[in-house]
RNA sequence: GUGACUGUAGCUCAGCUGGUAGAGCCCUGGACUGUGACUCCGGUGGUCGCGGGUUCGAAUCCCGUCAGUCACCCCA
């Protein structure tokens, strides 16, 4: 096994972790099925084209991050980088969007070939929505409300700060981008080579340049929101009233610039700063040209994507998964002595019939009374049922002890007949 | 793709300037003829990431490689 390992920034999640991306799931998945999204489920392998059409050539998912190879007929395949493309192509190709209005949502791995970090992998993991065919800017709201509903469900929204911006139409970026390169141009001197490199290929790239030289230089650069259009600036105005109204506080980022090309209008991202350099934990925004692009009827389109490792690293370090989340085991069955087997799986059956929500494990292997204690207080139950059989009582027994799982000890001793009632007591729950 | 740091038992780590490996936790058996966590004694468990090189001899030095961590880039 020593030299078969995982494959490099593709993570085991292992028990101990499971839980909390249990509770996490749970809670999404119900908050957006009581918003009326309905879950869709498509290939995590699609034609490159799909991704190469939809997120843009020149992008850095699609130029250097895609798990891109041949399939057997000499077809080109990749592993999807993010989810909205393919349930976009899902959606059209089975007529879910034609004149019509969609709440979707979907969730599963994701996959870009970028070096790990906290926070960052190559496999990793989205909850996404999409809704089609609505002009919003009340979908939008809608859409950006639903994630702040899900942060407050979680207790994480003093942790995370909702940042805006209005990127304009495509018609309206290609204009400024033209105006900007021309800006660029004439300071090429001042430009490092990264700058340089995107002044051609991607010149709103150069915006969010870090070097300070660059950013010194681009207070004098023209402004997107010189360019964009009137109706856009309706639109986002308009949104902004939206989210006041139902009390969402934001921070308009005129340099939010999102990697994929494909949105238009409002862009989003929340981020937080509580996970070292990967803080979005959420992004997203408009998106009405894609379907037409991707060769469907045009239809408005709006939504986002969380990801969902960084939502359960911060939901880890600040210590926000409740206890109940985490105890799967309530009641642990002790056997002790030989040919209670059968009591024992019985009782342990009669438990999980009367209440259905509790984790019931009855001991397997035998051994001491003291090992089985142990392995009680180790499964993080709460409480014991002891049956034990004395050297007269070969084929069962007729009382049982309970044992409270703490350091008092406390402990009845009841008639088998009672065991399921007198829990009850002991727990302050009633049976089903 | 670039950089810095790291890689010794299941886990956390020690092993000084090279002489073929230890501790704690965990697990397990027993001390106290049975009620976990305390104390004491014993036991299981390691190709020292992998491959080369230097050397009489390398966990320890050199090179390569793989992996981890964090950061850059970019994004979820």
């Amino acid at each position: 096994m020593a030299n078969l390992q995982a494959i490099r920034g593709m993570n085991d999640i292992l028990p101990d972790q499971t839980l909390s991306w249990q509770y996490l799931e749970a809670r999404f998945r119900q908050l957006v099925q009581r918003h009326g999204y309905r879950e869709i489920r498509f290939p995590v392998l699609e034609q490159t084209q799909l991704f190469k059409r939809s997120i843009g050539e020149v992008t850095d998912i699609v130029e250097k991050e895609m798990y891109t190879f041949d399939d057997r007929n000499g077809d080109s395949l990749s592993l999807r980088p993010e989810g909205t493309a393919g349930c976009v192509r899902a959606a059209d190709q089975h007529g879910l969007l034609y004149n019509q209005q969609q709440r979707l949502w979907y969730q599963g791995p994701m996959f870009r070939h970028e070096r790990p970090q906290k926070g960052r992998y190559r496999q990793f993991h989205q909850f996404g929505v999409e809704a089609f065919g609505m002009a919003g800017p009340d979908i939008d709201a809608e859409v950006i409300q639903l994630a702040a509903l899900l942060w407050q469900e979680l207790e994480l929204t003093e942790y995370l700060t909702l940042q805006l911006n209005n990127i304009g139409s495509a018609g309206d970026r290609k204009h400024y981008a033209a105006a900007l390169t021309t800006f660029l141009l004439q300071h090429e001197s001042t430009l490092d080579d990264d700058a340089r490199k995107r002044m051609h290929s991607n010149p709103l790239r150069v915006l969010d340049s870090k070097n300070p030289e660059v950013q010194k230089l681009l207070t004098a650069a023209p402004l997107l929101a010189d360019y964009v259009s009137a109706e856009s600036k309706l639109h986002f105005a308009e949104l902004q009233h939206l989210l006041t109204a139902a009390g969402i506080s934001f921070v308009e980022n005129p340099r939010l610039v999102r990697g994929l090309d494909y949105y238009n209008y409002c862009v989003f991202e929340w981020t937080t700063d509580t996970l070292g350099a990967q803080g979005t934990v959420c992004g997203g925004g408009r998106y009405d040209g894609l379907v037409e692009q991707l060769g469907g009827k045009p239809t408005l389109a709006a939504g986002f994507a969380i990801g969902v490792e960084r939502l359960v690293l911060m939901l880890e370090e600040l210590q926000k998964i409740p206890a109940s989340a985490l105890q799967l085991i309530d009641i642990y069955v002790l056997i002790v002595g030989d040919g209670l087997a059968a009591q024992g799986l019985e009782l342990a059956r009669e438990l999980r019939l009367a209440y259905p929500r509790l984790g019931v494990i009855s001991h397997c292997g035998g051994g001491k009374y003291n090992h089985q204690l142990k392995r009680a207080f180790a499964s993080g139950a709460s409480v014991a049922v002891i049956l034990e059989a004395t050297a007269a009582d070969v084929t069962g027994v007729s009382e049982l002890k309970i044992r409270r799982l703490d350091d008092s000890g406390e402990s009845v001793t009841v008639p088998v007949q009672a065991a399921v009632a007198k829990l009850g007591e002991f727990l302050h729950i009633s049976a089903s």
